[in-house]
DNA sequence: CGTAACCTTGATTAAGATCAATTCTCGTGG
DNA sequence: CCACGAGAATTGATCTTAATCAAGGTTACG
């Protein structure tokens, strides 16, 4: 009954389309846009299961397409002569990545000459992650000045992200770099309202370990591990494995100047 | 006469804007544009000159639009609250500065509520900048396509520039920096091909003082001034005032690692 | 030719990295 | 259900890098 088969192949494909154009939606990128256009989208995008540690793909891999992360937690980073990890950034659900090769040199996509600037891996069991073909989508937006126009939107976001980063990194020291996250994971919280999540407001749960936080803060596992100390210490702050407390916002906030 | 002084007016826009249309040429935002669109979005912009720093606009002014540097060179920053000047971009002319605001939140334009989010300043006697103004220019690209993925691969090159600072400021020490600097100045060189400027292609001509150099690579003069020497002690640079040669490139490009 | 800005060099200090030794935690198999 | 082993985290001691403080030297320019 080949009939059958492809039948169910189909429902499952239509299932698949359907958790890809769910996840896209929730993406800056593709937030608020005509649902025709995330169909046309979706249809063209594959979703991957990834097991923790697995490796998406590596430093100089060909390049095909940029992804989102549908559930789970991706970390990119690169690895030094001495086979040193060094943390690019860390990716959650909603998040998209690798973005940038399909506008900068279209063409060395197309000559297949593009490759991936770093490495990727999961950091969790049953990470999804969709891949958005580089090529296709390209075509797609060629068209399309919505999706323009979010991009360039999203883009701009992610920009100003990283310069804060970099003035961070360059003019803040450690302590002020965690008052910092620590503050505006609970602004997140505030914004996207998880209250829904039985955990207060001003708790935070560290879905990543501390190793992990330290390189993606900018600082070393002990750093961290002595200034959550001074800062617990101080009275603003508990730590507890990795349920984070801001005890005292204020108070912390006063710290960043 | 009035009719007389009126063409003279007029003959001066018209060169004014010539400047205008030449200079945003050059930027990577507006270049292969066709001059159709280039002469709409030049239309609508000012020139302003500016004499050794003298300001163009400070943190929290009311953000109007974004700025193409025509001549000269425009300082971003921030003071801290003890004062001290904290460099975070230093832009040549045919860069582009400051459009973030204008794809972030464009809605906040039109209320008037954004505001430019650092300090600018001009480093040179005569610097001219030109204005696009951020509500004409986005009626202009909502219908051009062309623009907006002229702008899509521009944000993504500086896109791409930031992670790579960001990734060298937090795992690169001073020494690696400084060395990663006049590398890529030659590459830069060697692109641009100034060798009709009669400087030989391994000469770099700083035209920015040590201090802003410093702040730029994110260093204090003193340690800049002690790598130099360091470098120079090793034979793989020359440096003579704001004459910097690079005597052994593949020798610096070593200790990169 | 004198003054201010620019730059260099030296001495000291501080932040954070590195190295090293434990302790804690949690998942797995017996 | 316990034990054990590995990875995660803490804590302490030491070292390194680059900032800070301080004092001269150089250059450029009115």
């Amino acid at each position: 009954m080949p009939q059958l088969k492809f039948n169910i192949r189909s429902d499952r494909n239509i299932l698949k389309r359907e958790v890809i154009s769910q996840s896209l939606k929730k993406t800056d990128l593709f937030a608020n846009l005509p649902s025709k256009e995330l169909d046309l989208i979706s249809s063209v995008c594959c979703l991957r299961k990834l097991k923790k540690n697995e490796i998406l793909f590596l430093d100089n891999d060909y390049y095909t397409g940029f992804y989102c992360v549908a559930e789970g937690i991706v970390k990119i980073f690169k690895t030094d002569k001495e086979g040193k990890e060094k943390i690019i950034h860390i990716f959650h659900s909603g998040n998209t990545f690798a973005e940038v090769p399909v506008f900068e040199n279209i063409d060395k996509i197309y000559n297949g000459e593009a490759k991936f600037p770093a490495n990727a891996t999961a950091l969790m069991n049953s990470t999804k992650v969709i891949l958005i073909p580089a090529i296709e989508f390209h075509n797609i937006i060629k068209q399309n000045s919505t999706i323009c126009f979010n991009l360039l939107s999203s883009l701009s976001k992610r920009l100003k992200m990283l310069q804060s980063q970099l003035f961070d990194i360059k003019f803040q020291d450690v302590t002020k770099r965690i008052a910092n996250f620590l503050l505006s994971e609970i602004e997140n919280k505030k914004d996207i309202e998880k209250i829904y999540k039985r955990d207060a407001v001003n708790e935070i749960n560290l879905d990543i370990s501390k190793i992990d936080l330290a390189a993606y803060i900018g600082a070393t596992l002990e750093t961290l591990s002595r200034t959550f100390k001074k800062l617990q210490d101080s009275g603003l702050i508990q730590v507890k494995g990795r349920k984070l407390t801001v005890l005292d916002y204020k108070g912390l906030k006063s710290i960043l100047n």
